[in-house]
DNA sequence: TAGTGGTCTAGACCACCGG
DNA sequence: CGGTGGTCTAGACCACTAT
């Protein structure tokens, strides 16, 4: 007798993905409908669907209803990145942190935020800069705008207790996220500010989040020399 | 008579992301078992089950057999990227792609690259490192390493038609992939390859990769002044 | 060891979209 | 309009792991 193995969606993912691999399907090619495979592999055509949603999330192959699951023509390395609150990042690396408040101004949305957020309207906002510190040394400045449209109340928070960013982000959950990462380099304002040399090259992270289509922050984060962003293991 | 509501999965979330969001349960709370929420909003558990899967995977909340479902108590930003072949970069922005071979080299992995692949003893290794353009010009300056033990086949390719970096990703899949971000400043060498100025800010993408636990390449990408790294719309 | 999430199945219906 | 993937259901069993 034939002993009949209990397939997992991690099984079928994985024969699929090893006769993409093997060339039997290249990119472009289109695979066979979920419920031939399935009936090829033993199992359910819902045990199919869940290796497919895998392929498909990985960036593998893309499926259409009706037009079926093709290999991805265009290859891309996907990678998820975990950014955690900037406190909790410097514990979690054994610092103590600290947090100081260096400017905090009411004014109207700049061209350049008026971009970022898509705005065609003057738009009030509070701008926040702020230091945050590992052991007492400069580890990331921060310049915020946050719209005081979408979030009125943050005009009374204490931002030299709590720093902004973890308030906003125990505070005011968004709906969409955009990330930029680039280099910079330091200016005689900024290497003042981080205690490092002029012409320092910097790594940046500039956030915009929204709730819906309201805007919520865009910040610029301006790590200090050395400072290194990896994906999540 | 009341009406009774077909639940998708997504309704189920969002019903649960709002009761997070709205204070209900906050974090480190424990939610209640997905059979009760099932019976709860009248579905069958196996939609609680897709609408939990996708908190988790957004990062809200943590799940464990046994432990239950716990809104998770240090948050984080979660975000995915898709870093296309640079052939293909280059492509959709309008420019028109080349690359120039500079350096192909053979030797054991220096004690840096042993490090990165977690090797213990000497590994024959492919050094490259090439050019890519667009329009002509510099635009990203790659120093790449390649296991001679995992991809022997590499010594007979011409990597002057094809990159290597197109190349691998074409042939060689991987299971696993690193990826590292971070701010260089030129050196005279790397400035006068990419034709800049001494000491500008360049941002980094390192790329390793393996294939189960043996290595395949890695590689440090050196971009271009301006470059700017995106999450996927 | 008992409680909880993880997965598989078989069947049904729906939603999208290519021909 | 018909073919394909997407989702829901009800039920069953399994695999972790907190207690």
């Amino acid at each position: 007798m034939t002993t009949t193995i209990r397939l997992s969606w991690r099984d079928v993912r994985d024969e699929i993905h090893e006769a993409i691999l093997s060339g039997r399907y290249g990119p472009g090619d289109r695979l066979p409908r979920d419920a031939d495979i399935a009936q090829d592999l033993n199992c359910a055509r819902s045990t199919v669907q869940r290796a497919m949603q895998d392929l498909s999330d990985s960036g593998l192959v893309e499926r259409r209803r009706k037009g079926g699951t093709r290999v991805r023509s265009e290859p891309v390395t996907r990678a998820t990145l975990d950014i955690p609150i900037t406190r909790r990042e410097v514990e979690q690396k054994g610092g103590r942190y600290g947090h100081q408040l260096i400017r905090r101004s009411t004014t109207d949305a700049p061209r350049s935020v008026m971009a970022t957020f898509e705005l065609t309207e003057p738009h009030p906002m509070l701008r926040v800069e702020a230091l945050h510190l590992s052991d007492g040394r400069p580890y990331i400045l921060e310049d915020r705008w946050i719209s005081l449209e979408t979030v009125p109340e943050v005009s009374g928070v204490d931002l030299t207790t709590q720093s902004a960013n973890e308030w906003l982000v125990l505070n005011r959950p968004y709906n969409r996220c955009d990330l930029r990462f680039y280099a910079i380099s330091a200016n005689s304002r900024v290497a003042d500010l981080l205690q490092i040399e002029t012409g320092a090259a910097l790594f940046v992270v500039e956030r915009t989040t929204w709730i819906d289509k309201a805007p919520i922050t865009t910040v610029q984060a301006i790590t200090t020399p050395g400072y290194q962003l990896l994906t999540r293991s």
